[in-house]
DNA sequence: CGGTAGGTTGAAAGGGGTCAAGTTGTGTGG
DNA sequence: CCACACAACTTGACCCCTTTCAACCTACCG
């Protein structure tokens, strides 16, 4: 989710379907029929470290809400190549789209997620408002990560990669100017195209730079106004 | 549109908004006010090529439709370096997110685009379950592309790349093995993630290993399975 | 018929990949 | 509490691919 939104059943606060024209609400217990399917449909499950959560399989139908923790979505290529199409954060729905449910989705921390039924929640959707628009926030944020990660794999350089992986994380995960790295130096690696090798050499650069302040294997400590210039630059 | 819907107002073909009880529609009006919006207000438009249908403004509210021709949505980075993040094509929607709407949006081909307030669609969509789903379609097929880009970008070899590209190009144009061109190799270089000198030269080498028979500016005629399987080779 | 934009091809250089060796650090068992 | 083992990370050396810069070609349009 772009601004950290909460898990509280309705985080935008919107009122229930009405027409354009500011009739009545259309068909209130709808709400209400929804709202005891995300609670009691769900379901509610822990993982721990690297495990699989769900494998990519033929008509995966499962998608999942993460409620703590942090997951990576993975595609492995026919060559053997791995690619991190995404991570994922508390707040975040993962398998909405089919496309999504293709990937291989995998605990990078210990973690809990809901679980639930991708077609059944469409279809409900079909006739819950709320619930509808909730999701369609959901898919657009999920374009918006798709749009960064696709800004970032355009950038040809290594610094100009890890500078801006490290800026979304910033929006993410940090606080002040300390960003944590739950993942692997390899799992950054697939997710900005480049080897776990060039990913260590472009930390080491970016501390040389005086970018990074203090490198960690699960932290690092940053300058954003000199990251983001950084990000910007030829 | 992954597979090639039409224009016609319900593509998808479902009925208008009901209950999951398999209660009454819920006010059939709904459709046709927004349906005479989608015919109405939307503005037509046409756009020769090369020429800007939207340029990355603050706030801009515009979304489009594309009617006929081809249009690309570019990005240019801060230090000027050129990314095109995906093309459009008769049926798709463009500038449904915030994000995509922060893209520069240029015909490839001469083109014609249907023009729509963003946020009005939005909310009529609230009201409107038939427009709603046409929307949330349109955003899952939005998201598949750039699941489909990102699965390009990931790819290390610039002969990988190209061959990806080519095989979601057949998907959209092709007819046979025969697949058009529209746009210019810059084009494609700065959707790849590469220079247009490099795809030329993986132009060369796809013809030399016998995926592409014939190669002409706007044209190429290609084996599909051979491609299909470089695409998937170390 | 010449100009120009887009495309191809060539040579040289730089950046990232690969492979291999070292280092750190974390958890486990003695 | 220490020592060992193993995984993750870092660093180094070398090579290949892509970029860069340049010249050249080709089609289209004035």
């Amino acid at each position: 989710m772009s601004e950290g939104a909460g898990l509280q059943p309705d985080t935008c606060g919107c009122g229930p379907w009405t027409t354009l024209s500011g009739g009545s609400p259309c068909r209130i217990e709808d709400d209400h029929q929804a709202n005891a399917f995300l609670a009691n449909e769900a379901g509610q499950r822990t993982a721990s470290a690297n495990e699989m959560i769900s494998g990519h399989r033929e008509g995966e139908r499962r998608c999942f809400r993460v409620l703590d923790g942090v997951v990576r979505l993975v595609r492995i290529f026919p060559d053997g190549q791995r690619q991190v199409a995404r991570f994922a954060f508390p707040g975040d729905f993962v398998g909405l789209t089919a496309s999504e449910r293709e990937l291989t989705c995998e605990a990078v921390t210990d973690t809990t997620v809901l679980e639930y039924d991708a077609e059944r929640l469409e279809r409900i959707s079909d006739c819950n408002p709320h619930l509808a628009r909730q999701l369609a926030r959901a898919l657009r944020d999920g374009v918006d990560q798709n749009v960064e990660h696709v800004r970032l794999l355009g950038r040809r350089s290594a610094r100009q990669r890890l500078a801006l992986f490290l800026k979304s994380l910033h929006g993410e995960l940090g606080l002040g100017d300390l960003v944590p790295l739950p993942m692997a130096r390899a799992d950054i690696a697939d997710h900005v195209g480049l080897t776990a090798e060039t990913v260590s050499r472009a930390f080491a650069e970016l501390k040389r730079r005086r970018v990074l302040m203090e490198i960690d294997r699960n932290l690092v400590r940053l300058d954003l106004s000199a990251l983001t210039s950084l990000a910007d630059e030829t």
